[in-house]
DNA sequence: GGACAACAATTGTATATACAACAATTGTGG
DNA sequence: CCACAATTGTTGTATATACAATTGTTGTCC
């Protein structure tokens, strides 16, 4: 082995465990910035995110399992972090009448008013956070992501 | 604007909230994978960082900011998360003599044990996650993290 | 040298999470 | 049709987190 590889193996320590610690490192860093952007309107990600999910679906009732599955979020938590929109007067929730296990989720006028409000802010922010990557960057760095989830 | 152009704007959203979706839900993947492999060490991924870090330390105390500071946890916690591992006998606090503010945390030899114990299953779980990737891949991705953070 | 700011860490509280046990409803095989 | 399994969601509990207020100690400036 030469000593150019030795200091290399010894500076940079271990190329997996590198890439692990900055993938953690980057999506905490993403996830604040997010959080923080998302604290003037009282939401956190989770939150944001159900709520970005049944605005997608645009009237079309969604019910639990089907927001637990777009998010990282376990079905108990997503019971809650429902119930708090709902309080928020953000979503509606209605018993399914076809399946009466099922419950049917859906966005509220408020809901839709809220995300009018914070539409131009919020592309704003997503537009910093990664401001510091050309276009081509992006898409590499996708790329990368799905590759190593594959 | 092309039809093509059209079709891709539509197709893929927009590029910077993919991205941003795409590094917490990579990095919440990551953290899983972590997780579930420390789980049969009674170890949680945060636990087992600052046991990393007093290792490196290989003797020299490490006081509660420079453990903070290390990690993404707030100060209040690390508190809390270090006095789970003294508990659990894998490091000491021990009160600063120079400064009495401070508190000189070890490694001791049991956590030395563990790691020991740990050392092989765990490079091999660290290659697991990266496995998709070239070493070619994890150099870029570590530079396009590191850009997109700086 | 004494008042007060700065530092280092801890504690209280509200909220969020994972995990497991549970309840209600629906589907299914004998 | 009925026992029982599968589906869908909820609740209890222990743990983890953020944020703010607080404690104890040290540094500093007049």
């Amino acid at each position: 082995m030469s000593s150019k590889n030795e200091k290399e193996k010894s500076v940079e320590s271990n190329l997996p465990l590198e890439t692990i610690n900055n993938l953690l490192s980057t999506g905490n860093w993403v996830y604040e910035k997010s959080a923080e952007h998302l604290k003037q309107y009282a939401l956190s990600v989770e939150q944001y995110n159900v709520l970005l999910l049944l605005k997608k679906l645009d009237g079309e009732p969604a019910n639990l399992s089907t927001i637990q599955n777009s998010m990282t979020s376990k079905m108990s938590n997503t019971t809650r972090l429902v119930e708090k929109l709902r309080l928020k007067g953000l979503l509606t929730r209605e018993q399914s009448q076809e399946n009466r296990r099922k419950v049917e989720i859906r966005i509220t006028d408020k809901g839709l008013l809220l995300f009018a409000r914070m539409k131009s802010a919020q592309m704003k922010t997503e537009k910093e956070i990664v401001s510091k990557l050309t276009k081509r960057d992006l898409v590499t760095l996708n790329k990368l992501l799905n590759k190593l989830k594959s």
